[in-house]
DNA sequence: GATGAATGAGATTTCATTCAT
DNA sequence: GATGAATGAAATCTCATTCAT
């Protein structure tokens, strides 16, 4: 990728998070990424298809971040791994999550992403499931949707509900929480 | 409230909640509200504060759903109701519950009220927390935030990720949850 | 005229001088008359009529200024007297000469009080005119026309120009020069 | 400077002598320059930053013709040439007065460029007192003050107020009457 | 006389996108 | 690849005026 592409989608990346899509223009990503409009049309085909650019490279961050690959760990390791990397993200790329909690929220964005918003959300929702499937067969569909509500509910509360929210206590309780499932099978 | 100035409300917050606050222009507001532009802006002074003022209203409506007025009850009693409150709402008054989360994410939306949702959220908070103080005093804070967590993660994964979520599910799973709280004071 | 009507033209007069004629509205002179729009269209055709009769009555002040009744005066002390009574209202009624010297140049307000202007000026002008005559018949219109210039172009200066005008050794100097008049018929 | 950003500035220019600055739409700018509103935008940043450049070069234009650049000549001949220059113009560029008188007193306009007008009047000031400070250092400032106040004053009655002004008769009063001073130092 | 809700035309401004160079 | 002038549609907002009460 092009040097002056791939400064552009920084640009739009951090304007996206921190205004929103509708609020960032495209004067302002060429301004941001010092690059010309000529050249940003060359390269994408309009503003919402930097979007989708850019959701797509998220989507793959995202599940680096959330597939565990070493399925032989114990499920409580595992979920262990798991909110330690979220945690860890959350509170080193609060822009990353923002940005893609509010694309998922904006109706304009929602609608636009719908597939491959879907589509994500059941890539992670089946790699949690595979986690609680070693021990709870029968409830593992309600445990894993209750662990990706618990996520993303901290997640909504630290970043644009509360202030000075006990994100290091809540992941404490999400560790003891999940430390307790037992190998039932 | 005249008769205008109210349809000219109520047209705006669905259009808020169905399309988004920057999406949605005045132009429209006034077709759907059957209004001319002089008017809305003879009773609102801008479009922002159309929105302050429905954000105000959907403010006290959630706090009339939420603050559980008889203490005489039990705590499991009062987050029982509570909880059957909440999911009521969330399956008949989707749009209610999809404006006022995407209002909290939205970057220029949550900077323009950021003010009155912090307020709000500390009133929920509170009424949340009084409820589990009367169990567990020293945990009481990382248990209410747990809970607000989990209810706004179930509406957003509900509203904007996931098709056929398992709505019903969800609330059973809450229920029997947060019933076997007991008095440990 | 009743005092409301009295007030609104108050109104209009104060916020014609300090902010023009087109940046002044309606709605701006209701609410500084503190009195409702229908009343104001109820004594005024338009806005426009407004100026109109601003100006029939800031000419009949003028005039009172300007006219020297006394006419038994040598032109020396006419002369002096009108100096020393303009300089005294330039000094004490700005908004007074602000208004007047705007609504002649401000193209749109020229053009709709044209007639008026022209009728106005050509009072005055006689009016000056008619003391040079005593002195030198020949010259009088020339100097009318300079003596009128310069009071125009003093305002014009010490309103709209420079800061720190001295605006008394104007006068000053305007009383030297004129005193020096003969009466040579 | 591209070929449309000065049809615009042009278009505006003369509108802005014609109507004043307020009663000129961009609508009509546009249209009256060929251009789209688009375009304006993209040139300049707001109607008032219009203004603003349209007062810079009428400033430039307006020194170029009050400095005399020849200082070696004899005070009476620079008053000479000076004279000559403004008559000149305000009989062959009646809307470049014209504008620049309604700039000042237009309340609005004034404001906005209330920094710039103070800076232009003291140059205008200065280079007139220089020259009469060759003449009576005392009295240079008053006299200075006096020759600009003739100048507005006669420009203000011949474009706003009166018909039929005797311009070139004003014009050979003001050579006479300057003709006459005398190096004294 | 008196109110202020209501209108509709038009003002300024923004912005995604195109295109000649 | 690269620029930025140029467009046109649409956005927010203003305002003189009317009218039912």
């Amino acid at each position: 990728m092009s040097d002056k592409k791939s400064k552009a989608i920084e640009a739009a990346t951090k304007l996206f998070a921190e205004l929103g899509f509708e609020k960032t223009s495209m004067t302002a990503i060429c301004k941001e990424a010092n690059v010309s409009k000529g050249l940003v049309y060359h390269h994408f085909k309009s503003k919402e298809s930097i979007l989708i650019e850019i959701f797509a490279s998220s989507t793959k961050k995202m599940l680096e971040l959330s597939l565990i690959q070493d399925s032989s760990l114990e499920p409580q390791e595992e979920l262990n791994e798991l909110i330690n990397n979220i945690f860890h993200q959350l509170d080193n790329n609060k822009l990353f999550f923002q940005l893609n909690l509010n694309l998922m929220f904006q109706p304009s964005t929602n609608a636009l992403l719908k597939e491959k918003i879907l589509k994500r959300a059941d890539i992670l929702f089946n790699s949690v499931k595979r986690i609680f499937d070693k021990v709870e067969l029968e409830k593992s569909e309600i445990l894993a949707y209750t662990f990706i509500a618990e996520i993303d509910g901290i997640a909504l509360n630290y970043l644009s509900v509360f202030e000075n929210y006990p994100l290091a206590k809540m992941k404490e309780e999400m560790i003891n929480k999940y430390s307790s499932i037992t190998n039932k099978k």
